[in-house]
DNA sequence: CGAGTATATATCAATTTGGCATATAGCAAA
DNA sequence: TTTGCTATATGCCAAATTGATATATACTCG
């Protein structure tokens, strides 16, 4: 699935401009499992439209460059559809912070306990991201459903990494004083 | 970090080939949480030899290319240790299986009971492969804290896709007397 | 008053992917 | 038996994607 399926299922949603997408992939529901960048949204939504699948309306403001409000046509949400229809490929996971831990002992006990306390807020801020989309949302099955799904995997890992800074407190409580 | 770091840490391990690399990226105690292409190892290898941070070792073979071993120098482990120190990055996860379940309702139940049998069974065989590999492993501290968040996280998303799908049963074996 | 944040679009070098090419051999199904 | 699949092994390359930067303005906070 590409970047223009995925624009094409934000703006099924609601209208929206790419710099409203991007933020959306941020900061929005679609924030723990989408990514992309400026260099990909705004190529794909001109694409879109050279093809019909969406149409552009330029609303003016003062100071910075027009805002460009994209909104999808009939053939795009007929695109969508056929879109989703694909096998969904294979989930891919990057995490960097895994891979230093693998080598922990290699490594600073600080430096672990920073990159472990990093993580868990990383994963926290997500929990609570959601949270909000839950609280303003217009919810539906569908993102009833993949909350449900982040919230498990999230709180899984928050769950982990406390009870594994927890063995590591008492040592750096004696260091500290 | 880069994929430089990334073939420094796996040899350091132990002493491989190019395509064994891969390999260990694919179906070892990485496969979870990373991901890398030919196309990005063999130029990182080369690179590294380059740099005096690994060397090489031809391996005749008959039939096939010769096998290029690659071993990381002192000055290798030096670096390792050096790109190891950085604070890691956000984790990256993309889900395009999540991304499909949004639009639940827009998609014939059939082909949402798919994805997520398939989604699950993605899941139980990254779980089963870390069993395998504690089960094989020269383990270490490292290996065990992230198998054990990768347990963690992977079993809630199977948990939450076994009782999902529960749900969906009753109404399928309705359907198909 | 300067730094930082937010809005908004756009470009582009550098990285990365995913597929292909090349070559050989074993194994299973049609 | 021959066709296709899997496995071993390296490598290239077009296409996609990232991450940083440019441009421009306005608001907020110390």
């Amino acid at each position: 699935m590409n970047i223009r399926t995925l624009c094409l299922g934000i703006l099924s949603f609601q209208e929206a401009s790419g710099y409203e997408i991007k933020k959306e992939i941020e900061e929005g529901m679609f924030s723990h499992f989408i990514d992309a960048s400026y260099g990909s949204i705004y190529p794909a939504l001109s694409q879109l439209n050279a093809e019909g699948l969406v149409t552009v309306r330029a609303e003016e403001q003062t100071g910075r460059p027009d805002k460009k409000v994209y909104s999808v046509t009939e053939a795009g949400r007929a695109a969508l559809a056929k879109g989703l229809l694909v096998v969904p490929a294979r989930d891919k996971y990057k995490s960097e912070f895994l891979f230093e831990m693998l080598f922990k002992n290699m490594l600073p006990e600080a430096h672990v306990r920073l990159a472990i306390e990093k993580q868990l807020n990383d994963l926290r801020e997500d929990l609570s991201r959601m949270v909000e989309c839950r609280a303003e949302g217009q919810t539906n099955e569908g993102s009833e459903f993949i909350m449900g799904y982040g919230e498990a995997v999230l709180t899984a890992g928050a769950k982990y990494l406390e009870s594994k800074l927890a063995e590591l407190q008492p040592k750096i409580k004696l260091a500290a004083e």
